[in-house]
DNA sequence: ACAGATTGATTAAACGTTTCATCAAGCTAG
DNA sequence: CTAGCTTGATGAAACGTTTAATCAATCTGT
């Protein structure tokens, strides 16, 4: 229970030189010579001294903590969509590697953004904003360090970074069609002007377009991009009479839609094929594994460290806009038509 | 890009006030006047002052940080293995609940050391530690409130809390015996003394004894808790004569598992039965749906959240072991034996 | 009307760093 | 021999809070 910390204080005086000595070899700034330093280096491991971040932090008005926020989810969505666990332990990986840290900032926006503020941020990594909304003006209001995952924003000064949702889209629907199906019903998240639902919706339909496939607004079908989701999607699914394939905006609600038609004795691929896109983890697993327009969402967190570092350091970064590619993955939830 | 932040000898200034007034009507201490309240409050309003935890912290050697190790796993584990998610979800949502947040701590048991130091960090959580290891004694040595999830260390002074892994295990072993299987074997990680996974084990050996069915260590099979390990656990299940029923000490084993039976033709339930352990989430859409000994993860997380809170505030918390229940959850991995 | 209690507010030290300005001492060059 | 430079180290202020000690002014009860 001995609560006392050991400070540099303590160091120097262990090691009979000033404290602006230690700072001084602690952070390789200033001039030392080569035996004070193997001196104070001593002391340090000797009184097992490391520095308070706290105090640092208050110094250098810097924290070295960044929040992942995920501003139009709901409480839960973090714990149920799998979508994000691996985006943000993809994103933890990377600040890692630079010495961040990463704040699980829960869902609620209106709390997250006096984190920002009192917590000296460093940056935040926003996921899904929407434009125009409140919630995206106090994002932007803080002026702390920010890249913007999963939108697409018009305002060209900010930093953002996207997959070529529009392009896997478009790929995922032909993967379909090039499997001789022809009435190919969309599930989708909501179409959010600007999200990447509708980006990858609009893919759907340029290909259905250069198909020469007529586009049947009655065969999209929106649900929230979760197992619950695209289990209950299942029912009106089943009913669209003619349909030979879904393709799913996103892997979780494939999965769940696959679970909600196995429930109705629905068998896929046999009965029914679908494509889903984000290549998580769990679709390897799924029955049958699913064939998917696969992201590399571990870059994609790299990357969103990186641009926010970039402006961390230098006030800005070379690029402003990162648009990772796609690609296609074929398992065996989709099957040639006949 | 103003980036003087305002500090609370702006808001004194501009209330007419000394900074130990803004202070005290800031935490409620101290005597000050209704007025006086107002007065600073508006200036808080009008600057939009909101206190420096830096400072804050520095002052009061505190963090309201807390921190989750999970010290016997490789990178990667935290992202693949579910059950990690909900939990670090469900510590967050009860850690909100205190103003406390969660440092996302990776894999690396040696870095996390330092950042409780340095970070001054006021409590950590500690998964899955196991008994005389170094890292266990680092954790203790850091001098920090601490709190075991999910293993069973004998030292009485120590705060954890677990779920009744043993009855469980028996449990979820006598769910199959009373379905009729009487060759049932069990797929579980590693069997670390001390660990849940041993505990789930020597339960399934209590159900195999109490049913008087005969104990043949050649169906226990080990295969680390992940998707992968499930599914390649698959080839060597399928290759165990005679067995009808497999009772894994995870779901994500049991859902991993299923994905490779599948792969190999075997369905389940009509050839081969699963059940699993703890109720992941994903659990209630696998195909089939997963029949599961089930513990409350949220409870687990929210438990874990109160007993560190509790020894920091009063140095110590009322019981110093919380035992959860745990309850069969039966969905349709698991048939009748005809 | 006065000692003492109460109320409301202030001053200043402390928390553990970093860093700028200063300084002593040993060199070099003219 | 001294002016000026270099090297290595130090002193002290600053970062933005909290809080104990102090103080002035008003309020009691007698």
């Amino acid at each position: 229970m001995s609560d006392m910390r050991v400070t540099i204080k303590d160091v120097a005086r262990c090691a009979g030189v000033s404290i602006a000595t230690v700072s001084n070899v602690l952070n390789g700034t200033g001039r030392v010579s080569a035996d004070t330093i193997s001196l104070v280096q001593r002391a340090i491991k000797a009184l097992d001294f490391s520095p308070s971040q706290a105090a640092r932090n208050l110094k250098a008005k810097k924290s070295r903590l960044i929040a992942v926020i995920v501003p139009f989810a709901g409480r839960g969505v973090l714990h149920e969509n799998p979508f994000y666990w691996e985006l943000v332990t993809a994103i933890e990986a990377g600040a890692r590697s630079y010495q961040l840290h990463v704040l699980l900032v829960g869902a609620e926006p209106e709390e997250s953004f006096s984190f920002v503020k009192e917590r000296h941020l460093d940056g935040v990594i926003v996921i899904g904003a929407s434009e125009g909304t409140e919630a995206l003006a106090r994002i932007l209001q803080l002026n702390v360090p920010t890249v913007f995952l999963d939108s697409y924003l018009s305002d060209a000064a900010l930093y953002q970074v996207l997959v070529d949702d529009e392009w896997g889209g478009c790929e995922g629907t032909k993967h379909l069609i090039g499997l001789g199906h022809r009435s190919i019903a969309l599930l989708t998240g909501e179409l959010r002007p600007r999200g990447v639902h509708e980006a990858r919706y609009i893919g759907y339909r340029k290909a259905l377009d250069e198909a020469g496939i007529g586009y049947r607004p009655n065969l999209v079908i929106e649900a929230p991009p979760s197992m619950e989701g695209g289990s209950s999607a299942a029912a009106r699914i089943a009913e669209l009479i003619g349909v030979t394939a879904v393709f799913a905006t996103s892997d979780v609600a494939a999965i769940g839609l696959m679970s909600g038609l196995g429930e109705r004795g629905i068998a896929v691929p046999r009965d029914l094929s679908v494509v889903g896109f984000d290549d998580l983890h769990l679709g390897r697993f799924a029955s049958p594994p699913l064939t998917t327009v696969a992201q590399d969402i571990g870059g994609k967190g790299r990357e969103a460290v990186r641009l926010l570092l970039a402006q961390m350091e230098n006030g800005r970064a070379p690029s402003r806009l990162e648009r990772l590619k796609v690609e296609m993955k074929v398992r065996r939830s989709a099957r040639r038509l006949e």
